[in-house]
RNA sequence: UGGGCUAUCGCCAAACGGUAAGGCAACGGACUCUGACUCCGUCAUUUCAAGGUUCGAAUCCUUGUAGCCCAGCCA
């Protein structure tokens, strides 16, 4: 896949530029996510991203946890996401660190900005702070305590650090410009107190750093090169160069802002996930439904297919919004010779072969992917009555129809030929069972099987067939369905979510189809083995089942 | 209305002053024991708009228009 990709992308062509001026020797990229949740597919894009583009430059790439606030981070996010980066298949070999063991420099780095008297202490509130950072349009007014010496200080840095105050009533900030019409640059809190344990560090600080101050160390710390992340950092550029410059490094991180991924018809914000989970809309983090890393996992991609997706997306500054279509298609890209192709049927009909002895199953081969010998062949029971999918019996043909239709002929996948003679209906009119009889020399491999018929239909044996209540997901939630209210929330109302929930189906497949990707006619149906402790597996996916024959235009 | 960013086919996206790549989707047709796959073919005289500079502009300059982000002691 990677091959088709000729053109570079805007980053590559920042670092092919950084490389030939020397402004750096080498390539050095980093995943830095804040442990308060599930990874979901637009983390997948950086991750994809930042790996590949170390890999392609021969260069590291390292995890890294950005936990600088207790309040909102669990270690238990910590161990899915460690799953999710490892399974997604991007290398960050033993480096894996969290910005929590830097604490003591991070706080050195501090105490360097205070005697460069390029930080202060402030005891102003939180609103007072606000107040004073001025708006949008007019600009902000210095703090009352931003000109304390720098033993005053480093003194009152020292005694926030030794917990002598209570949480919220001091913040250390940089001192850099309140006029600045970038509002992050208006003296940025740079420390804040917070008297709360942290997952990693426990009670051993009370003083954390804020993302502004700390991100910029981290990255310098590991000796990153090209620090990249989603656009809405852009303003916080210049922050970022400012501290790695205040601080002072040698080779000093750049960082690089893209366009972060939305996809069509599926919820990606982290904020709207997080509320399906905790109003249990959906079934979890792993729903699915859902566009999470472990919810997609779940579903049937494959970690190929995500990072091919990333890859053909391509990366640049403007917003998007990528067509889940291109998903499918490298995740059938990725499946076409790797999985096994078997039969299920999703709504059933009988069909009953009338001159087929009743008394008779017969064992019949099939290939398991027809493309691809190594997976080899399987056993297929055969008997008088088998289903097959309802949409492939038509009681009057349309025009260009090749299915079964009252004195049709089609072939039975891997099977006989069967020609339609007639069909059972019921007292609503609804068909309930079609009559065909077969013609026995036209079995696959016998010499009369090269006949030719325009139709091929997959069945299961009626014998054999194990009934099973599959779920059929439709991309999650669609805006278009009334899932966001008029204030862009998302509407929880279940009527409302009824229409894009998942809906249940009968589903009987063969015996023997137990495989993580079952085929049907044209697309590849997934099952999902999670809770398949009675051998049935709960949870099923369609990737990609395109109708397989359209209405001909008027 | 202050600052930052973005605008190229239905959806992504290249093109870095030399005459609009590619992928997805779609649509024709061939092939087919999966109407899939594969294969062949079609799909932007035009790059948000209007002016300007130039032999030559998606690329440079003006002036507009539209969208996204920023006023957390979140990241």
């Amino acid at each position: 896949m990677s091959e088709a990709l000729q053109s570079k992308n805007f980053i590559e062509n920042f670092i092919d530029k950084d490389l030939k001026e020397g402004v750096y020797d080498r390539v050095h990229t980093r995943f830095p996510p804040e442990p308060n949740g599930f990874l979901h597919i637009g983390h997948a894009k950086s991750i994809v991203l930042n790996s590949m583009t170390a890999k392609k430059y021969n260069g590291k790439f390292n995890l890294r946890f950005d936990d600088t606030n207790p309040t909102k981070e669990k270690v238990e996010f910590v161990d899915s996401i460690i799953e999710d980066v490892k399974w997604l298949g991007a290398d960050f070999e033993d480096r894996l660190f969290y910005a929590s063991d830097y604490f003591e420099r991070m706080y050195e780095s501090a105490v360097t900005l205070i005697k460069k008297g390029k930080a202060f202490v402030c005891d102003l509130t939180a609103d007072e702070i606000r107040e004073y950072r001025g708006t949008l349009t007019e600009p902000g007014k210095e703090s009352p305590y931003r000109n304390r010496s720098v033993e005053e200080n480093l003194d009152l840095f020292a005694r926030m650090r030794n917990g002598e105050f209570e949480t919220g009533t001091k913040v250390l900030r940089a001192k850099i410009d309140m006029k600045s019409p970038n509002i992050n640059m208006r003296d940025p809190v740079i420390y804040r107190i917070a008297h709360i344990e942290h997952h990693n560090t426990k009670d051993k600080w009370c003083i954390y750093p804020m993302y502004d101050f700390a991100h910029p160390l981290e990255d310098a710390f590991e000796g990153i090169t090209h620090s990249l992340c989603t656009l809405e950092f852009e303003d916080h550029r210049p922050l970022y160069e400012w501290v790695v410059n205040e601080v002072g490094f040698d080779m000093p991180p750049r960082q690089i802002e893209f366009a972060k991924m939305y996809l069509n018809n599926i919820i990606t914000g982290k904020r709207y996930i997080k509320k399906l989970v905790e109003t249990n809309v959906v079934d979890g983090w792993d729903d699915p439904r859902l566009a999470t890393i472990a919810g997609l996992r779940r579903k049937g991609y494959t970690p190929q297919s995500i990072r091919d997706f990333v890859e053909i997306s391509g990366i640049s500054k403007a917003n998007s919004t990528c067509d889940v279509a291109a998903l499918d298609y490298c995740l059938r890209e990725d499946l076409k010779l790797k999985s096994s192709r078997m039969m299920a049927v999703l709504d059933p009909i009988k069909l009953i072969i009338d001159n087929y002895d009743e008394n008779i199953t017969e064992e019949l081969e099939a290939p398991n992917n027809p493309e691809n010998e190594a997976l080899g062949v399987r056993k297929l029971s055969f008997s008088r009555e088998l289903y097959i999918e309802r949409e492939d019996f038509m009681e009057e043909p349309i025009k260009k129809y090749f299915r079964m239709y009252p004195g049709n002929s089609v072939r039975l996948m891997y099977a006989y030929i069967v020609t339609c003679t007639g069909f059972e209906k019921d007292e609503n009119g609804n068909v309930t069972a079609v009559h065909c009889t077969y013609e026995p020399d036209t079995k696959s491999g016998m010499p009369n099987a090269g006949r030719k018929v325009k139709g091929t239909i997959h069945w299961v044996d009626s014998k054999t067939a194990v009934n099973l209540p599959v779920r059929l997901f439709e991309n999650i939630i669609d805006e278009e369905k009334g899932a966001y209210d008029e204030n862009g929330e998302l509407n929880l109302n279940p009527d409302s979510l009824t229409l894009c929930n998942a809906y249940l189906e009968k589903s009987l497949m063969s015996a023997n189809a137990f495989d993580r990707f079952q085929f049907v006619r044209n697309g590849y149906f997934c099952v999902d083995f999670k809770d398949s402790s009675e051998k049935t597996p709960v949870f099923n996916r369609i990737v990609s089942l395109k109708s397989s024959f359209k209405l001909p235009k008027d």
